[in-house]
DNA sequence: TGACTTACCGACCGGATTGTTCGAAAATTT
DNA sequence: AAATTTTCGAACAATCCGGTCGGTAAGTCA
């Protein structure tokens, strides 16, 4: 045994390069094995299946995201910087993990659940850092909120609005610049002034 | 026959975006019939098979990369901006066209043909069009070039070394930084100091 | 009206593809 | 060299996919 979680990295790695250009069904185990240079039968000594590929994927993703997340806010000190870092990051990480979406969504209904706990779970923690980055702005008088928890909900709210042009309507690039007007827009109603 | 030629186009059009996507092997009948909310029986009304519709979606992005060309040295004076414009627009569609040769690429040798015979045809026609800017900028006093038809092959062959990191590394989008220092230097022993 | 054309579809076929299994060959370790 | 780990090729069943065919609804022309 020399290093079968190292491999099983790696196998992740490159299945989500994979994945996130062709989508769950059109990526073949075989182009999986390929890109790993062995046997298509190999890669079922560290995977017992596509799905749980799949499965580690995803969860691979999520946690980059979150990753990218924090570091993103704990790299600047204002608040208003920490949010604006915070919805770019998200933002761009979300248009990244659009093609999973768009590979589950397609009908399989099994996976369906397995995507809808990482989500929840997701939805949970990215409420806990709004409301500290909201909380923070508070304290320090540059936000002007009365119950961080419920402010949160409604940031939420309105970046997975966000989410669904940037699903559904591939083109639209101009996405950056609807970003600030949004994040404008929410500053103004939640800045001191 | 309310507009066959038409809805022939439509086709064309959207298959493009799908093929440009997944290449050739992975898009199937049934999502480019989709695509225009038909069955896909009735795809093969307006064409003969999967092959011709890949065939008639190159020969058109082959047009739409000459017009793009054409006009992209027809908008500066300048024989230098000329110069300039069209070797990026020639860049950035190539990238676009990648992805169709990768298509090919894979293992199918019938088609190699097809395409061979439409880039014998468009090498011929960029050599005219380098070979115009070049000779224009010449009698501007601009360029300093003996024999404009040599010189053309020259510049051509340096583009075509640039396709080949375009083609097979996806990566790499410092692309814009490694063209401009090209540039640079193809203008610095063709400009007249 | 009725023959004919246009535009489209569902059902189907046969060959190819693909996820997965299995036993056994390499490779590595003990 | 025995034991274990790792890789593989061959085989299989299920599904997929390009393409065919017959049909049909709506329009056109006579």
């Amino acid at each position: 045994m020399v290093n079968k979680e190292e491999i099983r990295n790696k196998i992740i790695v490159s299945a989500g390069e994979i994945f996130s250009h062709y989508g769950f069904k059109k990526t073949t185990m075989d182009e999986i094995a390929k890109s790993q240079k062995m046997g298509k039968s190999s890669i079922y000594y560290y995977f017992e299946s596509k799905e749980e590929i799949f499965e580690a994927v995803v969860l691979h993703e999520a946690n980059i995201l979150r990753n990218e997340l924090t570091t993103a806010i704990k790299s600047v000190e204002s608040p208003i910087e920490k949010m604006k870092n915070y919805v770019f990051v998200r933002m761009k990480s979300f248009e990244k993990l659009s093609n999973y979406y768009n590979a589950i969504f397609d009908k399989n209904l099994d996976h369906y659940n397995f995507i809808e706990k990482i989500r929840e779970k997701y939805d949970r923690e990215e409420l806990a850092i709004l409301r500290l980055i909201l909380y923070h702005g508070a304290r320090k008088k540059v936000f002007n909120v009365v119950n961080s928890e419920y402010t949160a909900m409604a940031v939420q709210t309105t970046l997975k609005g966000l989410e669904v042009p940037l699903f559904w309507k591939k083109k639209e690039l101009n996405i950056e610049n609807r970003l600030n007007a949004i994040l404008d827009v929410l500053f103004y109603g939640i800045v001191n002034k």
